[in-house]
DNA sequence: CATTTGCAGGTTGTGTACAAAATGAGCATG
DNA sequence: CATGCTCATTTTGTACACAACCTGCAAATG
């Protein structure tokens, strides 16, 4: 059985990462509570834990808000989340990748590849890339055999941004609405080159492509995020 | 003003890497309380806390243990630690080090090498040079000027290891019982090395001394469990 | 004899009352 | 007008009572 406090857990945090709280929002124990219709305790605990995870501020006597993460602090979880999503590439290419593995491996990149060459490109379209994109990585992610590698790399991808709309997490495939068509058909070619070489053993390659890839993702979420400063201090 | 619930949470923190409880150990909510003279209510607050730091196990209904890290798990996270701390050393060669922080870089690294090279080599020596090796692995860190690679370096020092004494955490200094002196002399090389390359902004040097210096430490703690495995085999 | 069912004991999960701390409004004072 | 103080309000921190749940054992049942 699940407990209270675990559903207000998994709530609390799809709803933030859903861009349900803006960052620096307050979260109000008693609000919360009423809210889902139960008592402080499991928000407390579901707001220990989201803390815990990175996503939420805490001040003592002072309560939880969504946490509001900079620019620079973007510029710094993207430096780190390349270096590790390079090294999956090269251990699974070093590892190789089972019969299975390959298959489904090969399937993925193969729709990725339909959807983005195909004649339209709607939304229903571009969430299907997302997901695509998120099964690509995590497919990587798995043929390591290292959990806590894999573990890493999902807390990187699970921090919320300074947004209105679109930009809810790092994960860029939330944030598509910011690309142009190009920057998908760029983004797939990288993933063809990494899903190459990872499957003829070239951890280096795998590595280096890899790296760049996530690297470019930063830049470009950088970059807005600048815009979006820009237009915020043009404000009143 | 610290909360109980924070002052819970630090002492029973480093009691778990001190070793003060085994890997494997229930942590009973009501004794800690009155361990600890407080209410039941910061004793669950540090213990939701620390499972999310990966210190402990959790099942529902069923409480928290001390969480047990197999041989493969400390393989894993070594491999995610040499390259972050790659990462680290080649930013900061990158970057450069300010005069301050030079100065107390080579202070670091002078009073290592008077110690390592010195003609004793008694207990309370050895401390110093754990301190110094956790500063110098921290100076670097800072150098770097990118918190959420620091917090992720420091995550992969902070889980405790099936030990029942000197094997604590992670933290190769935290296990020196079991090197001989010629290794501490074999690290300090690697520093001098790493040192070297970072004031003369050579960062994939730094990066790759860097690298296998961790390396080396994960396989020498593999190796050590492997020993301590088939001891406990052996046992009756 | 094996299986199950009920009970007792203990542990964790939740609700709630109260204490403590921060916040903000209003007012006095320089 | 600005500053600092007091006090009410609001929010969080803690304690504790009770409910829900797991565990182990023993007795009943086939």
């Amino acid at each position: 059985m699940v407990t209270r406090a675990e559903a207000v857990t998994r709530r609390l945090r799809e709803a933030i990462l859903a861009g349900g709280y803006e960052p620096g929002a307050r979260l109000s124990e008693v609000a919360l509570a009423e809210g889902m219709a139960v008592s402080r305790t499991p928000v407390r605990a579901a707001l220990s834990v989201l803390f815990a995870e990175g996503l939420l501020d805490y001040e003592p006597n002072c309560g939880y808000v969504v946490r509001r993460i900079s620019r620079d602090d973007a510029a710094h979880i993207y430096t780190v989340r390349a270096t590790l999503e390079g090294l999956a590439a090269r251990l699974a290419a070093e590892i190789g990748l089972g019969d299975v593995e390959r298959t489904g491996f090969e399937a993925i990149l193969g729709e990725m590849e339909q959807l983005v060459s195909g004649d339209t490109w709607e939304a229903d379209q571009r969430q299907r890339w997302g997901e695509l994109n998120i099964a690509f990585h995590g497919a990587i992610c798995a043929a390591t055999r290292n959990d806590y590698l894999a573990a890493s790399i999902q807390r990187t991808r699970t921090l919320p941004v300074l947004t209105e709309r679109g930009l809810r997490t790092f994960f860029a495939e939330q944030a598509v609405v910011w690309w142009d068509r190009a920057a998908y058909r760029r983004s797939q070619d990288d993933h063809l080159d990494i899903g190459e070489a990872i499957l003829a053993r070239q951890g280096a390659r795998a590595e280096a492509v890899m790296r760049e890839h996530i690297e470019r993702a930063g830049r470009l979420i950088h970059r807005k995020l600048a815009i979006r400063s820009e237009a915020l201090l043009a404000l009143p």
